[in-house]
Order: C-alpha cells, then structure tokens, then sequence
DNA sequence: TCCTAGTTACGTACAGCGTACGTAGTGCGC
DNA sequence: GCGCACTACGTACGCTGTACGTAACTAGGA
C-alpha cells in the first residue's frame, strides 16, 4: 500500500530517502537531468512520464516514486536549470550585479526555452531558487533600503526577465516541429500586423510603426527595461 | 477535401466567413464565449475541444471548421477577455489613466485565473489587444517621449502586472479541484520555507523573513512595483 | 438555370496522455 | 529474523487532440 496524499505537499519538503526499502535505483538530480534533456531536444511537449521513463530506463510507473505527479517533474526541471546561475562574489557595485544576474537568467531561458511556460505553475521555493534569492540579496548588500524593499526589486527584475525573455523566445518555441520557419512565420504575422495597422483603426500605433526604422532590436529593448527597473530604485537618481 | 494549412496561420488574417456553402452555425465570439466560461467554472484543464463543443452544443469536430487547432482556442479566448478592458477616455494624466489601464488588466485576470497560464502561448496581435494597446498609446499622449519608449513602457508595465498577478494567483489555481483549501496548501508552504529558512544556510533570506511583521499585503506590494516603473519614464522625476 | 466546387457537420478511429491499482520482490529497523 | 515500508512495474481506464471520410448544403460561374 502506497498511500496516495490527502494533503497539499511540496516535493521539497519530502525527504528523498527514508530508511527503509531497497535503494532507489535514479535520483531526482538525474531524474530532472533526463527531464531536462527531452525538453531541450523535443520542447515540452515531449516531456511524458513514459518518455522520461524510458530515457532513464525505467518503467512508467517506477517513476511515481519518485515524483508524485507530474506538476513535480516541471518543478525538478525549474529547479535543475536554477543550478546554471553562477553564484559569483559580489562586486559591490549592485547594479552591475543585478545586471548580470538578470543577462544570466535570460541566457538559461535562452537555453532551455520551454522554462517561460513553466514559470507560472511553479512554486518558487526549490532549493535552488532560494540559493538564487539569497545571492540577490547578497549581491544588494551595498544598497541602503529595507530588506523587503530588496525582495521586491528582485521579485520585479526577475518578473521583467521572464516576461520579455517569454515574449521573445515565444516565436521560437511555436515554430519547434512545424513546417515552415521562424522567418516565415514572423513574416505572415508581420504582414497581418501591417494590414490591421493599414486599416486605419489604431493611427497612433500605426504612427509608432512607421516610426521605426529596421528590425527592432530585442537585446537593446531587453536592457533597456533592465535599466529603468533599476533606476526606479537607485537612491541617487531619486 | 478540406485541406490543411501548410503554411504559418494567424487565425485573426484568417476571414470568418467566406462566401461560399452553408451558413455556419456559430460564430467566433460565441465559441469563446462558451471557452470562457468552462474555462472560469472549471479550470483551463476543463477546456477540451469535445467539452467546448457540447457547451456549443454540436460535435466536436465541427469545431474545427471554425478554430484549426487548440492552441487557436486559447487564442480566441485571450481575445475574448480583452474586451472587458474599458476603453475610457484619457483624463490628461497619463500616470493615472496607466494605473487605471494596469489596474483592470490585473482584475481582469483575477476574474479569468487562467490568463497568465495562456499568456506564453499566445501571439499578441487579437483585435482586442490591438485596441488595448492603441488605447494604451492614448493614454500615454500627454507624454512627450517618442512612440518607441511608449511602447516599451506599455510592454514593461503589461509584463509587470502579468507576472505579479500570475504569481498572486497560482497558488489560487493550483488548489482548484484539490481536496485541500488555499489557507493549507499556503500554511505547508510556509511552513517548509520556514524550516529551510531555520537551516541558517540563507542567512540574509532569513533576515528578509524576520523583518516582515504579518501577512503581506500583495495589493500594496503590485501598486508600489507599478509606481516605480512609472517612476522609471516620469520626465519629471529625472 | 444548372452544375460544381468549396463549406459545414459530424461519426469513427488512433495514438498518446496521466495515473489508479494490484502484485511481487527487497532490505532496514525493531 | 520477522514484519513492514519501500521499490519496481504491468495492466487498464478515461481522457486528450485531431486525421480522415462521408453526406448535406449553397453561392458563384457557365
């Protein structure tokens, strides 16, 4: 007799191994390794308990001892890429810093781009995620402001990242497996987009439009708002 | 002979009628429509196509002479929510008109807790959402910054309140259709950061905790991130 | 006016999913 | 050394998205 919960649960909080019982034959690092390996070469949707199972060499349901639902293998993956963050020394200069903590952050999205879709469902206290949280707070040591008003900066910074990361990644992670390009696709939209604009119905986005010039350039943009967020909380610009 | 799409589709350049043949039966509003509503009463889980269709009230693949494929739904539904945005005239305060704007997106998804869900997945290009950002565009008239950095302030401040609002609301989501109540699931997850937290291994997280006195506020800690971000493009404050 | 091609409607079928459940074997703690 | 918690895993169920085939319908071109 298994025993299914009855009771909310954070995979987290319950201990990988207990005494009793044969070993176990896998680990959750190598677990989500294997989780992580599908997504990357097969986008999330190849991610299935079968699939990860056979990866591992294992049968199906071996697998549920491990990780009682499937929710929980998501929240393995999210918290196995966390361990790409590099938890360099402080400079002491924050916003260089959180600059690079963020550019770092993007980068493993960019890496593995099924994590935007994760987020939303996770619960944000992996281990990883809280050594993360603590080499912010670390890295903000030198800026004079309450401590919850830190964990709010971090909270927006990081928000910014996954949006905008989402947002450009979002293209790339649709075309996965379909018949035609990124460019293609970019070209219907960017003609659909041109047509609705032609209508005449939204002049003010149809003058913010033409008003660029060449394609835009997601890193600028993406520094950018980087920048503003930090500004918005720079003692020495307010 | 039906025919499928070999090349990239948006379903908005897609026309919802074509001349030819018998008169459709429903319309694409009336589809989202009924995809909303299962999705408000039953979770997004509960929106398949064969329950759509029932709520419609014919069979499940006629659906796909009007949505070709799923991720189209979403698509429509997103839409659909977007219209509940109140397109009010713009009072000449562009700090208060975008508060207002940032304020009912985050309602609106409070009403629909499966929109940031669906957020990812989707194009960014519906009827709806054209209007919003035209409207968003107005509100920000009285701005004097050029239309570019108008757009980034609306995609920064959008992807704000998306993040927030979706992380406000996950744990809401996650105990839909669970035996246990939001106050349990939250009480465990406390209960395990705490004990992390006890470990002393993050140090300053611990600080952060302590420091706290009761509940957070979630409503003042959004209006603050909003204030700073604003703060961030407000010409005068610079 | 009639013909025909494009649509709508929808039943059937298939591959794949998450996972409940039962059973057999293993090895630690008492 | 007994018992029990644990591992392993095959089977099965209800569900999913959707490919495909067929029948009814109707607007446009001849």
């Amino acid at each position: 007799m298994a025993g299914r919960a009855a009771v909310p649960e954070v995979i987290w909080a319950r201990p990988e191994r207990t005494g009793r019982g044969p070993k176990p034959a896998f680990t959750r690092a190598g677990i989500a390794a294997a989780a992580v390996r599908i997504a990357d070469a097969e986008g999330l949707d190849g991610v299935s308990m079968r699939h990860v199972a056979a990866e591992l060499g294992c049968g199906t349901m071996s697998l549920y001892n491990y990780v009682p639902r499937k929710e929980d293998l998501y929240e393995l993956m999210v918290d196995a890429v966390g361990a790409e963050h590099e938890m360099f020394e402080p400079t002491g200069d924050w916003r260089a810093d959180m600059l690079r903590n963020a550019e770092e952050t993007r980068a493993i999205m960019y890496r593995h781009t099924w994590v935007p879709r994760l987020m939303p469902g996770v619960h944000g206290f992996s281990p990883n995620t809280l050594r993360y949280l603590e080499h912010c707070l670390a890295c903000l040591e030198p800026l004079g402001i309450p401590a919850g008003t830190k964990t709010e900066l971090i909270a927006l910074l990081n928000g910014v990242v996954t949006t905008y990361t989402a947002n450009d990644i979002a293209t790339v992670e649709r075309t996965r497996s379909m018949p035609w390009s990124e460019e293609e696709e970019n070209a219907v939209r960017m003609a659909y987009l041109g047509s609705q604009v032609a209508t005449g119905a939204y002049p003010r986005l149809a003058a913010a439009f033409m008003e660029q010039s060449g394609p835009v350039d997601l890193e600028a943009v993406f520094r950018r708002a980087l920048e503003r967020v930090l500004d918005a909380y720079d003692p020495e610009l307010r």
